[in-house]
DNA sequence: CTGTTAGCGCATTCAA
DNA sequence: TTGAATGCGCTAACAG
């Protein structure tokens, strides 16, 4: 028996219209009434039906999120930055997550679509955008985080993970660091294939040779990164520095140095890319590659919301925004280690 | 013009309804106008409108879950749990945080309402229960998880953070390290004050005074752990051990003992509450209690949809899971680390 | 400034 | 087994 607008309209002694542009702060309402109605709402402990008002409306003010995992730091303050920006203004989140499964996204995107999702803010898996082709002729407004999709053209927001990467291991290469590992993940995510490229143009401006023995592919995942400096530590001819292309990736090769006690034996000159909560504990990296994850966030939302509202046409736009570089010179190495404990 | 069942309907020649049974399985339909009804729906690419569905049925089949802060692990890991096990269900999740504010959780609470969720995941912030009532009293089921809040009674999944607290202090004492110092935060919030208990009991357990000098209550944050940690290690007489409350407050804890090269003056038996993907790496910690996460909001899942199938009435149940203790061996010691890098 | 009218797209009585 | 009628709660013309 909830008590719906109507009932307000009864008690007010108005018709239900007015008590819709009284909700809705129609501007041209009588103050009287105005009071009169608030009061009798407030009295009663009316609450709107969202639900009614969307099928009438055909805007849930609802936006769909959709990463490929939920418990990751860098996807939830992502997700922390659209949520922030979003109730600022009024809108709601869905959130759903793809466990990087092209098949499970669409899912999502089906499933979100179903429910008048006003906009769509989505970390794709890997893969090419044809599975979004029909997303994309739908009337619902989609941005593209962090990741882009081959031969997929639409509002994106990431961070120029090249230039980054770049930058990171020619600061390696300056310092006469020149046979730099690369603990990547697969060619098939635009970030990783980035953070590839960056790492070859920082050879190619050096005009040093890569070498593609110390150049590992792998997943993103921590297991990952735990086996491929595995197979970095194993060679013959170590590298004196190394490139590690996420979070998750670092950790498991931070684990491995720390378990084999390899780190004891070798000093590694690491790059890392992310800057999360446990980095600054870590201490193994001696250069990380930040990203503005939070800001990434809450430019998307707002990208979303301005299509949206109809305040933003026209074609498809990127916004880049840039990563941060900062070294770490209290980082661990095999000097530090024996001369500290002394003190 | 999107296309709507009425449409199947006429381009299938029978009435709305039976296009509606179709699209529910009702039994009683002839095999033949239910292939003929479902080829016209897979031409046109006919999308059921679940906004209308939900108007009539009053039934939105989303579940709303709030927890203070996204990107967190715990809370994640959570967050994970509860999706997995809803989308296996055929459920939405609606997200948001509260920041660990009251005012922003209600507000939440009272948008998450108005559109009509079938029930509430919450994992509250600090204070009592008295915020609640009104969400109490409605018919939309709710289900705490990890806090409780005082003099509320609702569904709940918790773990015995008393238990598992104590068995790990006490595991110290047993290998004769009899002081042990206190990381914690504000005892407002459930678990905060269950751990603070856990430890008490420990000391009773062992008839061990127990030292306020040593006990630190701040915030389970980041911050607040690096503080507490040095406000531990500046005390003229040391704690052997130091149990602390979370895992941000670990990492800010392990943070300071590493900038201030404590770690190489003293030695301390950590206890730290919460496995997250970075301790492996961290590896301060002698002892870890662990807590099931994703389980925890699987059950919690479960929990609600047993409501809103109304497959389970009566009075609230709690769920309390149990913790795990994991010993690290290989944890970092003043002594392994002047003896290792010799190798 | 306010009321009347007419649906939004669907599920569900009640008849047939 | 199927159809016709009705309304969920709200907003948006169009009048007045």
């Amino acid at each position: 028996m909830t008590i719906t607008l109507k009932d307000i309209a009864k008690i007010s002694g108005v018709s239900a219209a007015t008590v819709s542009r009284v909700l809705s702060d129609d501007p041209r309402i009588s103050g009287a009434t105005r009071e009169k109605v608030l009061a009798r709402i407030r009295e009663s402990g009316y609450r709107v039906n969202d639900i009614a008002r969307s099928l009438k409306t055909r805007r849930t003010n609802t936006i769909g999120f959709i990463a490929p995992l939920l418990a990751e730091e860098f996807f939830m303050t992502v997700a922390q930055g659209v949520e922030d920006e979003l109730r600022a203004q009024g809108f709601h989140m869905l959130i759903a997550s793809s466990k990087e499964d092209p098949r499970i996204e669409c899912e999502c995107i089906e499933l979100m679509t179903r429910r008048w999702v006003d906009g769509l803010i989505l970390i794709p898996c890997a893969g090419d955008g044809s599975r979004l082709a029909r997303l994309a002729k739908s009337r619902v407004p989609l941005v593209l985080v962090d990741r882009l999709l081959k031969g997929f053209r639409a509002d994106a927001v990431v961070v120029d993970n090249a230039q980054g990467t770049r930058r990171a291991v020619a600061r390696l290469m300056e310092r006469g660091i020149t046979r730099v590992g690369f603990i990547g993940a697969s060619r098939k995510i635009s970030t990783a294939r980035d953070r590839y490229r960056g790492y070859v143009q920082a050879h190619r401006d050096h005009g040093i040779a890569l070498d593609p023995a110390i150049v590992k592919f792998g997943d993103f995942h921590q297991e990952s990164g735990y086996g491929l400096m595995r197979e970095l530590a194993a060679m013959k001819r170590p590298a004196g520095g190394v490139f590690i292309a996420n979070h998750y990736m670092y950790l498991g090769a931070a684990q491995y140095l720390l378990e084999s006690g390899n780190i004891y034996r070798h000093d590694y000159a690491i790059i890392n890319f992310d800057e999360m909560s446990a980095t600054p504990v870590i201490r193994l990296a001696k250069l990380t590659v930040s990203q503005p994850s939070r800001e990434i966030g809450a430019g998307a939302a707002r990208m979303i919301l301005g299509r949206v509202r109809g305040e933003r046409t026209g074609p498809p736009e990127t916004l880049t925004l840039g990563t941060g570089l900062v070294a770490h010179d209290d980082a661990y190495s095999l000097n530090s280690m024996i001369n500290k404990p002394g003190a």
